[in-house]
DNA sequence: ATAGGGTTAG
């Protein structure tokens, strides 16, 4: 019944010599070989074959579905040439498909190139493989063969080539992509359209994203889950949560990916109620932490303020990865417990888990926000001889960091004088904060025009070197600044605070007046001015005047974003508990100063997050070193 | 026969 039994050597398509096993031996490749072939003949109808052949092609899809390997995925293609059954596109595409599957991308393209007859599953199999492998080039030159040789794009190619899109944030091509979709019709298909907002959404093309997701007919979980991702990486993690609850409105049950957004919106936001709640719901769901919903969850507690609440989670995972380790010691870092952080890496050595790059980062970060500077030293002069983990611009930075902060100007100046690595934004604004705790003019100077060139679409970096200058009394230097920055058309980013009362997130910008508190908040905050400059609080008006727009410089000098939601939260937080602001900026200066006045005199304790940096301040210190 | 969403720093 076999064709061909007997060992000997044989050419596939792709030009390789193999010894061809006996099918005896092929079938040991298949573990399942004895089931597939019984429920084929006791269940299922025998496919329509070649009049020739007598073997099932069936047969050899069962083999080809319990390849292990290339080698035995190898085996199958030779028996499958000799058996003539590459005719059959039911066995080709399967085979291509495996080759796919098994990242052997390379064999299946020589295979699909070879292929005489090729139709619309074949073609989506092979523009799929590039996109999962990544490889741009290749995906749209075989996407571009297949219009020429006339077939249609279809619903599976494709959501393949937005996939390949999404992955290079490409939103040229993605748009382009978008065009074809139009024109073939398929923009109502249900992948296609979840597939083109998953590209606008990774290309921070929210409104885009937002837009076809409100007129999909049938919104399924996977396309929810990608807008509320969306919503939280592109900066609006409030809107993210709106959308949670509207979705479960909807009658669409979550899964545990969904709540992984959810949960890392949470930590976008600082918002511990929703941090709360969103815990609650994952328990009532009955959800059991894998590695990267708890370590999530760790992070969202972690940024919602309570080191000891993402403690209990990461306590209570059975399985941590290096990220769920690095995200623990990140955490006691940006809280200012460095000691704490520092006594993770042994324990997580013991548990046989190698750091990487980012260990190392949180790692350093942990020693320069709690002064550990001798720590600090060792570890980064050890990571690369004891752990093989070479030392990058980012490690670099926590140095010069470390470095500035203890007072160290001149080493941190020596380390960046040798570096061999590419210096980037982050390592000019940390030795540029250095700069001006000393005051050294010349060195601030030189940092801030590095940045300046690096970035010089950045308007941050004008208004920093402009501060310079307006410090050393350097008026020319500094109205040179500003009229480059009006020139190239370059606003400021605005700044924005928000606070969590009642489970609402309440937001302000500079001189805000939306808010319905609005009059009772700017009364307070007139007054609290007041007491604290009695109490010695002198307002630092030499950059109010040039890091706030005009029209607040006339009118509303301190209504700084931080200030009013301060403000609102003495108003509306009970006393005993502590104010909790989040910032999407750093925090100025003279705000800094301002929270630990307010902290001093009205007994509170204020927590502010800025970006990823946390400030306790209580009875008029701020537990992170004064970096003003 | 082929198909999509998730974790860390800066």
């Amino acid at each position: 019944m076999l064709k061909l039994t007997k060992t000997r050597t044989f050419l596939t398509a792709n030009h390789e010599r193999f010894r061809l096993l006996p099918l005896s031996q092929l079938a040991a490749i298949a573990d399942t070989q004895e089931t597939s072939l019984k429920s084929q003949t006791h269940t299922q109808k025998p496919l329509e074959s070649h009049p020739s052949l007598h073997i099932d092609p069936k047969y050899f899809v069962s083999v080809l579905l319990n390849c292990k390997n290339i080698f035995q995925i190898k085996q199958a293609h030779a028996q499958i040439v000799a058996n003539g059954l590459l005719t059959n596109l039911f066995v080709s595409n399967k085979l291509l498909y495996i080759y796919v599957q098994h990242k052997a991308i390379d064999e299946a393209h020589v295979f699909f190139g070879g292929m005489r007859e090729k139709d619309p599953v074949s073609w989506s199999v092979m523009v799929g493989g590039f996109a999962k492998d990544g490889d741009f080039v290749k995906c749209f030159r075989t996407f571009k063969e297949l219009t020429r040789c006339s077939v249609q794009p279809d619903n599976y190619t494709l959501p393949f080539v937005l996939r390949v899109c999404r992955d290079r944030m490409d939103l040229l091509m993605g748009s382009l992509v978008h065009g074809v979709v139009l024109k073939s019709g398929l923009c109502w298909d249900h992948f296609v359209c979840a597939a083109l907002v998953d590209m606008y959404a990774k290309c921070r093309v929210i409104d885009d994203a937002r837009k076809l997701f409100d007129d999909m007919h049938k919104k399924d979980l996977v396309t929810w889950t990608v807008m509320i991702d969306g919503y939280a990486e592109s900066g609006n993690a409030k809107e993210s949560l709106v959308l949670f609850d509207w979705m479960r409105e909807e009658g669409i049950v979550p899964d545990k990916i969904t709540m992984v957004t959810v949960v890392n919106a949470c930590s976008k936001l600082g918002a511990m109620h929703k941090a709360r709640f969103v815990h609650d719901f994952i328990c009532s769901m009955k959800f059991s932490l894998n590695v990267i919903l708890g370590t999530a969850m760790i992070d969202m507690y972690a940024k919602c303020g309570s080191v000891d609440f993402a403690r209990e989670i990461f306590d209570g995972m059975r399985e941590k990865n290096v990220i769920s380790w690095s995200v623990m010691i990140a955490a006691y870092g940006y809280h200012g417990q460095g000691k704490k952080a520092l006594d993770l890496f042994p324990m997580m050595l013991n548990c046989g888990i190698m750091p990487n790059r980012i260990t190392f980062v949180s790692l350093l970060y942990a020693c320069s926000h709690a002064g550990l500077v001798d720590e600090g030293f060792e570890l980064f002069n050890s990571m690369w001889d004891k752990y093989g983990v070479k030392p990058d611009v980012k490690h670099c930075t926590c140095m010069v960091d470390l470095l500035g902060r203890a007072g160290r100007l001149d080493e941190a100046l020596k380390l960046i004088e040798n570096m061999t690595v590419e210096k980037d934004e982050g390592l000019w604004t940390a030795f540029l904060a250095a700069c001006r705790i000393h005051k050294h003019v010349e060195l601030a100077e030189w940092a801030a025009k590095s940045l300046l060139l690096l970035q010089p679409q950045n308007p941050g970096h004008y208004v920093l070197l402009s501060n310079i200058y307006a410090n050393a009394g350097m008026w020319e230097d500094m109205a040179k600044v500003r009229n480059l920055m009006t020139k190239r058309n370059l606003k400021k980013i605005p700044g924005w605070t928000w606070i969590e009362v009642d489970n609402k997130i309440h937001q302000f910008s500079v001189g805000d007046k939306s808010h319905p508190l609005s009059k009772e908040i700017y009364v307070l905050l007139k007054s609290l001015i007041e007491k604290l400059e009695l109490a010695g609080y002198v307002p630092d008006t030499n950059f109010v005047l040039h890091d706030v727009d005009e029209e607040v410089k006339v009118g509303m000098l301190y209504a700084h974003s931080e200030k009013l939601a301060i403000t609102f939260g003495l108003i509306a937080t009970p006393e005993g508990t502590p104010i909790r602001i989040t910032k999407n900026l750093r925090v100025c200066g003279d705000c800094h100063t301002f929270i630990k006045f307010v902290s001093a005199i009205t007994k509170r304790s204020i927590i502010v997050r800025d970006s990823n940096r946390f400030h306790h301040f209580n009875e008029g210190a701020c537990s992170c070193g004064d970096y003003w």
